[in-house]
DNA sequence: GTGAAAGCGCTAACAA
DNA sequence: TTGTTAGCGCTTTCAC
């Protein structure tokens, strides 16, 4: 590894000039500033971004924290943030934290001793006092981390709502819904969506409303059990678009006609729902969008500006598609 | 920050003396042992890594460069490094190079430059030349990239075989072939490997062979054309499993019964396939296996040991599911 | 305009 | 057993 050194005695110049033409601040002769140029070029030297850390105390990388990439509706969401940051000179380091608040906070703590820039973080269940600890610019993704940490996310309340409706415009009478799980925020707030739409409404009791973990195998267990329990249902709203494809699943080993006699809707917006057939109606989320806007606060964050707007909500969007047409 | 030197002074010691204990390196009395280990504790000291990366030349970090997290196939394969470099205090920055050689390169020179102690490549376009240079630890996953780099492979051309031989053992007589993109030395193998089943029958003519580009979109439009021409076909090796699920809506598009008219194979085995219906056959590999191992094997080379196995070879695994099923 | 030198936080000789 | 110190490669005052 060629180091400034080198390139100092190659030009016959000091280090510090070296630094100076490399970094284009202090004044340098356009000559000498020539020369090191060429020794730059020679030698093909890249400055060490480690014993630049050191002094600048920070580092030109940021971590990610996600529950787990393996779920599809993460990978783009990192996509986003990585496509971006690339752009401005940072490099991204991912965390898979599997929804553990102990995992996260190691995490945190690796990160912090690598002097990592910022992080965007996925979860609900980091500790305010924590990450107030951490002293580290943070943005929040997907949900919301506490009041004061700029998030960048949907209104899953309002997303559970028009869900919903969605079922009862197509005409469906009894409408369910698969729910994710309870720790997650995203689900409970879906959930209220939900519950606003059908509480009230003479048929509707809580058995409709069962708990399917986020995932597809799970959530056609349930699905099974509550079409038996409850085979006037002709509507679920899924919490997400992996269990909207467990109850298309259920819905076809019972029989079950989509969306003649079972319709359902999806959340989230991952290419799956195109993948099935029929394809699921979802209510779809600008994740890539998302996730660069966070990934944009962020370094605004790192600038050491402030951020005003705390809570950025995006739109979500209804694709109606064949599992709902009818 | 709390500094090596805070810890010091709190201990009445000097930071040779801390740095010994908390490397558990070099001799230390009991008794100041303690002292220190409290000092650490109360200042809840956590040792700079960027310093020690600088003085190491080694960061405690590994790359991974796949072409897209976005694409089903490669969370899975993250996963697996990560979570096994994490447990031996590595951490993971991911890059996107979308089979971009020029990314590949600023990729490769920017990870030099952070002190990166390794990398993990999926690609077959990196240029070997170039990589040697790099003189960094260095496994292939996925696909080979050249003969004296490790690589955690599967053989495609032993999976196009088995794939295609599988449909004509349920029965078809007419299958054609999916091909993947040119430029990924996989879709050529296992087109290959085809190839190998179908030459010589006298129905086989180029024309049985398309390219899909690994998408499923692409790969529902040039099936419905094929099918178009070729209406005698019975049975399709796609060259992975997005594209199955492609050929699975072309056939539906073409009221085409899965599996009576037309059976459907897929390679890779990614969650996806479970999720159609009818569920799709396909190769699986066990991306998470494989991962894992390569991820071990980068430790290996990271510690200076070399790696006589240059290729390992995983097995695959045929999942007979409904789309071949009859 | 340019160079000498201090220092970022840590490790590892080398002395004591 | 412990401390002193040089140095990892870079940036940035502060003189000249």
């Amino acid at each position: 590894m060629t180091t400034i050194k080198d390139v100092a005695h190659h030009a016959e110049v000091s280090v510090a000039t070296v630094s100076r033409v490399i970094n284009r601040n202090g004044y340098v002769n356009e000559d000498t500033r020539k020369k090191v140029e060429a020794a730059v070029e020679e030698l093909n030297y890249k400055p060490n971004s480690v014993a630049r850390s050191l002094f600048k105390k920070q580092s030109k990388t940021i971590g990610i924290i996600v529950p787990d990439i393996t779920n599809p509706y993460f990978p783009e969401l990192v996509r986003g943030v990585e496509d971006y940051l690339i752009k401005k000179g940072f490099t991204t380091i991912l965390c898979n934290s599997d929804e553990d608040p102990e995992k996260e906070r190691l995490y945190l703590d690796v990160m912090k001793q690598k002097y990592v820039d910022g992080v965007i973080i996925v979860s609900n269940m980091a500790e305010r006092e924590f990450i107030d600890e951490c002293d580290i610019p943070m943005v929040a993704l997907d949900r919301n981390v506490h009041q004061e940490m700029p998030a960048f996310v949907i209104d899953n309340r309002d997303g559970g709502r028009v869900a919903t409706e969605h079922l009862f415009d197509v005409g469906c009478k009894r409408v369910a819904h698969i729910k994710g799980p309870d720790q997650v925020i995203n689900s409970e707030e879906r959930y209220e969506g939900y519950i606003e739409v059908v509480n009230g409404r003479d048929w509707f009791q809580d058995s409709f409303v069962v708990s399917g973990n986020f995932e597809q195998k799970q959530a056609a267990q349930v699905t099974k059990q509550l079409l038996n329990k409850h085979p006037e249902i002709d509507g679920i709203f899924a919490g997400n678009d992996a269990m909207a494809v467990g109850v298309l699943k259920a819905a076809e080993s019972l029989n079950l006609k989509v969306p003649e006699d079972l319709a359902i809707i999806g959340f989230d917006g991952i290419d799956l729902t195109e993948m099935t057939s029929p394809e699921l109606t979802t209510l779809s989320q600008p994740i890539y969008q998302m996730s660069r806007d966070a990934a944009k606060a962020l370094i605004t964050l790192i600038e050491g500006k402030t951020i005003k707007q705390k809570e950025n909500l995006f739109p979500l969007q209804l694709l109606k598609r064949q599992s709902t047409k009818r």
